[in-house]
DNA sequence: CTTAATCGTTGACTTTATCAAGAGTTTAAG
DNA sequence: CTTAAACTCTTGATAAAGTCAACGATTAAG
């Protein structure tokens, strides 16, 4: 399938008629692709990345997560989790504390100022989101949601 | 928000009463990440992975792209373009051409084999996304198509 | 003709991913 | 109770992926 000569295209919608355009699989990498670096740049006043965000927002979450539940949860491997729980309790933002029914385990939770910054992040996330949906509907905004959440935690 | 003793939860179900589990942006990385390793599994028997894969459904359209298009469409550096053609034209699966009209630019074309693995390899892929959306119904399987697209292409 | 911009490529460097092994803890079996 | 197996966090090695600046060749602009 070739471009009418005459049309001036540019890239993206040139290959937007190719078949791969069409797979979920390349949608969803191009779709996290844009987000993250989006959500990245909106992080980065608050010296937090994507995944640092990720981690103290389950700290903040009040389930006391332990780090092999953040792993198996953010899809990372568990000696991932060390450097990233490392990194944000030296700047006082979660704790380790072990868990009294299983002492192998170590539950993080968000301190004080964990809470505190992690309201500012969420606000950062939340505007990136809303950029990255602008296009959509309310409506079509949550049903995007409710599918992306029923194929991200199908069994 | 405490788990109610008694009941015996799953990591997943713990955590999927955070906020981080409702955010866009965390549900397209953790589907992208869970149907890039399948994909990568099912891909594995024909030497090919996710990207790999990419560049050669793209070269097998019939758009002919330019290396430049090719890492904009697939939001990589041009510079990661540069060995993923490599592997693929040493297997004789894709060839480098000059494109008459700009000599600076190179259009990447698949082979008669490069169609012919294409075509296995879009199987595989095929496979791995009925799997992903199993749980969702045909219609619904169409609306996020539909939704996704349109957030990973706007502009 | 000169200057600036673009494309593919290379190389250096940082970040992320993958995997095996170890120390401490808990569970299950005998 | 004791021993063996399984689990959690951690470390370290290694591979893969991402980022960025610079260069030769080519094209576009002034």
């Amino acid at each position: 399938m070739a471009t009418r000569p005459g049309t001036t295209m540019n890239t993206i919608d040139r290959l937007l008629s190719s078949e791969l355009a069409g797979e979920i699989e390349f949608l969803t990498a191009r779709t996290r692709s844009l987000g993250s670096a989006r959500a990245n740049m909106l992080l980065e006043p608050l010296d937090l990345k994507v995944r640092s965000y990720s981690v103290l927002s389950l700290a903040c979450s009040g389930l006391a997560p332990t780090q092999r539940e953040l792993a198996e949860f953010l899809s990372l491997d568990p000696s991932q989790i060390v450097p990233l729980v490392d990194q944000l309790e030296g700047r006082g933002l979660v704790e380790r504390t072990a868990d009294p029914n299983d002492r192998r385990s170590k539950v993080i939770t968000g301190t004080k100022s964990g809470e505190q910054l992690y309201t500012k992040a969420r606000e950062a996330t939340a505007e990136g989101e809303a950029v990255a949906m602008a296009k959509l509907s309310k409506a079509e905004q949550e049903t995007l949601r409710d599918l992306l959440s029923r194929i991200a935690f199908r069994d």
